[in-house]
RNA sequence: CGCGGAGUGGAGCAGCUGGUAGCUCGUCGGGCUCAUAACCCGAAGGUCGUUGGUUCAAGUCCAGCCUCCGCAA
C-alpha cells in the first residue's frame, strides 16, 4: 500500500519502522516542526523524522494543515491511506478525504474510553487495570472515528506510564500493520463509536501532578505517580523547595489529619484521605538527583507533624 | 548567548561578612538488654570538582574549565 505517515515523538516510531517492514511504500512523512529543546534551547528534531530520513523516506514539517497546502502536497502523492499515530495535530477535512482507504489512527486507550492527547497517563492516574490500543478510520473529531480493531493489555500494578509508553508503542505498531492488511483485504468494518461511553484524557499540564495529600487517598496518589511519571513527575513543595515524587507506595493507616508526616526517619509517611497513608519511597529536591526519601530527610528534615 | 541551583569524609546536607571543617545517616569497636533495625560510649574516614589568580592566610573572594540537576521549551 502507498502511505503517508504521521507521526511525532518516540512512541510512534516503532509504527513507522513496521509498516516500512511490513512492504508498504510510505511516500511522505508528515512530523511537527523541530522546536527548541534541551537545557540550551538547541533546535531539535523530532523522533519521527530522524526515523524517516534514515529511511530515506522525504519529510514534511507544515505549522498547520489547514491551509490548503498539506492536502494539495497528500494529494500530489496520491496515498492509498494515511497513517497517523501520536502526530499532534488535527486533520481537516480537506486531507481526510484523500485516501480511498481513509485515514487511519492508532489510539493507545480502549476507544471510546480516554480519548484525547494523554491516554495512557490517564489511564494509570485513574488506576485502570486495563488499557490497549485501537485503531479508527479518523473523522474530523477528537479520536471519534469509527473503530477497526483493538488490542487489550493488562496495566502493571507498579507500572509506570513511561514502562507503558513503551510496551504499548510495538503494539500500536503491530496492530496498525494488522488493521491496514485487513482494511485491504476487507476483513474489517469500521463500527461506530458509543459516544455515551467517552471519557476524555486532556492533554496534561505541569500543575496536574501537584500532589494534594488533603485531597487524594495514598492510593490515588500511587496512581498519580506512576502516571505522571517520567514526565511531569508528580511533585509537592516544602520550604519552598519543588520536591518531585519518583515512587510511593501505601502505607497503611493513621488517625492523623490528611496532609500530615507522621513518620520522618528510615522512611517518609504521609497522611492522606480517609486515613490512609503513603511512604514516599524515591524523591528528587529540586537541584538534585533522585534519592531514597531517607537520604533526602538526612540533610534536608522534614519533621514528623508538618503539614504538606 | 533562555533562567537558575549544585559539586565538602560511604550517603544526604551545613559552613554568614576568609585564619586548615561540622550536622544527620551509615560503617567499625565497645556497652546496656531476653533481644533489637532502639538506646549509651568511643573510633575510623575529607588533597573541600578542576586550573590559575588575589592574600600573611581561601572550602570561604575573583576568572576560566569539567560534571550534575531544576525551570523553561
Amino acid at each position: 500500500m502507498k502511505i503517508v505517515f504521521m507521526g511525532t515523538p518516540d512512541y510512534a516510531v516503532p509504527t513507522l519502522e513496521a509498516l516500512v517492514n511490513a512492504g508498504h511504500t510510505v511516500a511522505a512523512v508528515f512530523a511537527q516542526p523541530d522546536k527548541p529543546a534541551g537545557r540550551k534551547h538547541t533546535i531539535t528534531p523530532p523522533p519521527v523524522k530522524v526515523c524517516a530520513q534514515k529511511l530515506g523516506i522525504p519529510v514534511y514539517q507544515p505549522v498547520t494543515l489547514k491551509n490548503g497546502e498539506a492536502a494539495q502536497q497528500i494529494r500530489d502523492i496520491s496515498p492509498d491511506a494515511i497513517v497517523v499515530v501520536a502526530y499532534g495535530k488535527i486533520l481537516p477535512a480537506d486531507i481526510l478525504s484523500v485516501p480511498k482507504y481513509g485515514c487511519v489512527n492508532a489510539h493507545a486507550s480502549l476507544l471510546p474510553k480516554y480519548r484525547g492527547a494523554s491516554p495512557i497517563q490517564w489511564c494509570i492516574v485513574c488506576g485502570e487495570q486495563k488499557t490497549g490500543i485501537t485503531t479508527m478510520l479518523m473523522d474530523e473529531g477528537m479520536d471519534t472515528g469509527d473503530i477497526f480493531e483493538t488490542l487489550t493489555v493488562d496495566i502493571g500494578a507498579e507500572e509506570t506510564a513511561e514502562e507503558l509508553f513503551e510496551r504499548l508503542a510495538p503494539l500500536s505498531a503491530e496492530l496498525t500493520v494488522k488493521t491496514l492488511s485487513d482494511i485491504e483485504s476487507g476483513a474489517v468494518k469500521p463500527v461506530k463509536q458509543d459516544n455515551n461511553e467517552a471519557t476524555y484524557a486532556p492533554i496534561i499540564k505541569k500543575e496536574m501532578a501537584l500532589l494534594d495529600f488533603k485531597e487524594k487517598t495514598a492510593e490515588q496518589i500511587c496512581n498519580a505517580v506512576r502516571g505522571f511519571y517520567s514526565w511531569p513527575c508528580a511533585y509537592f513543595f516544602y520550604d519552598g523547595r519543588r520536591i518531585k515524587v519518583i515512587k510511593a507506595v501505601t502505607a497503611g493507616k493513621t488517625a492523623a489529619d490528611a496532609g500530615t508526616v507522621t513518620e520522618s526517619g528510615d522512611r517518609l509517611v504521609i497522611a492522606c484521605k480517609d486515613g490512609t497513608c503513603v511512604s514516599l519511597v524515591t524523591v528528587q529536591p529540586e537541584g538534585s538527583k533522585p534519592m531514597t526519601a531517607k537520604q533526602m530527610l538526612c540533610g534536608r528534615p522534614i519533621p514528623a507533624g508538618t503539614v504538606i
